[in-house]
DNA sequence: CAACTTATGAAATGATCATTCTGGAAATAA
DNA sequence: TTATTTCCAGAATGATCATTTCATAAGTTG
């Protein structure tokens, strides 16, 4: 995974993952196809394991503007944690290879849509909970906040500073996070503004 | 450019570049010396040709809503307009070979720092003008709007319509564009809310 | 015209690519 | 035990890669 993340699908060769797997070339051909398979696996492997970890903040059970501030702290998190793999798989990777290839492509889209629907329900869950107003649009407003998110990794991508990231984060929480109308929050208490935790 | 744009610096072969560009090999090394000479000043013919007059609608002479509106229809055309280019060239290509490559790296991160800049000029120049809070940070803010234009060419690397990236830019700008404290426009009159030109 | 620099096309180079083949080792079953 | 299957390391394959060489053509300058 750690070699399709640092150097991109066309440039990682078959030879140079098999020696850090520790699989031996028949058994790698064996068990996903061919390469481009073997890319499908890791990119899926990847989203288990990192981008579920992210999502998962999404449900932290705090309230709407507390969640998504764990959200952006674990999307940076991930983006900047490694300086030989900086960036994200899917947004950074993935997503070059997903120019001249229909299979890539499709799959980049899928990968998208899914966070955008996490991101989504949770904007309207929060709409229940009188976090958001209630003219906002959660779909909308879901993606606007996805796209930001992958900014902010592909902005990563260029070995920028976690704390580089963390300010246009809650930026944008502060300005979703804000009833349109003004007014107090749901609780009668004015909403506070959150911060990041590095 | 436009090879480099649709399958990735990696995938891109010399070959078929020489062909494309009815430019023989000899002549190719001698002006740009290797491949990532010539992949870099692909990329600089890019920022001239399609990020210069994306950055220069943020100088359109009006509002600031209706300039950074202008702006990001002008990054959703770019990404969206030949479904054979999908996507940037800098937010895709080059940052999927930054991964592993310090020049390129280092390319991305002042090619992002330049349009970062050129956004916060303009969202200082609005807080001059009254258009944008005095509270508001534009360094921050310009940082925050950088990275959705990102996450938008990235999203449309998957293929999306430029109908599904508009609304995200819309509700963007509603938030970013409408005062943090309750308060009418400078001009007296309430802001109004402007719509992407398709 | 001649001397000289530059551009060009094609072939050659040496490396690396993804993928397949092979012969034997290891494991399992009978 | 023997028979059979699975597994694996390295060689082989055929293609493609970036880059260089070189003889020749074109253009420039004296």
């Amino acid at each position: 995974m750690r070699l399709f993340w640092a150097q991109g699908y066309a440039a990682a060769s078959i030879d140079v993952l098999c020696r850090a797997m520790h699989v031996p070339r028949a058994s790698l051909y064996q068990g996903y196809g061919d390469k481009q398979g073997l890319f499908l696996a890791v990119v899926a492997h990847y989203v288990e394991t990192r981008i579920g970890t992210v999502v998962a903040t999404l449900d932290g059970g705090h309230d709407l503007a507390t969640d998504v501030a764990g959200f952006f702290a674990a999307v940076i998190a991930l983006a900047t944690a490694d300086a030989q793999t900086p960036g994200c798989l899917v947004s950074c990777v993935l997503a070059d290879a997903a120019g001249a290839n229909p299979r890539f492509r499709a799959e980049l889209g899928a990968r998208f849509e899914a966070i955008e629907a996490r991101l989504a329900d949770r904007l309207l869950r929060a709409q229940a909970e009188g976090d958001l107003a209630a003219s906002a649009d959660p779909m909308v407003l879901g993606g606007m906040l996805a796209a930001l998110a992958r900014g902010l990794m592909v902005r990563a991508r260029a070995g920028s500073e976690a704390a580089l990231l963390r300010p246009l984060a809650e930026a944008a929480i502060a300005l979703v996070c804000r009833p349109p109308m003004p007014r107090l929050s749901a609780r009668g208490q004015p909403r506070r503004r959150v911060a990041l935790q590095p």
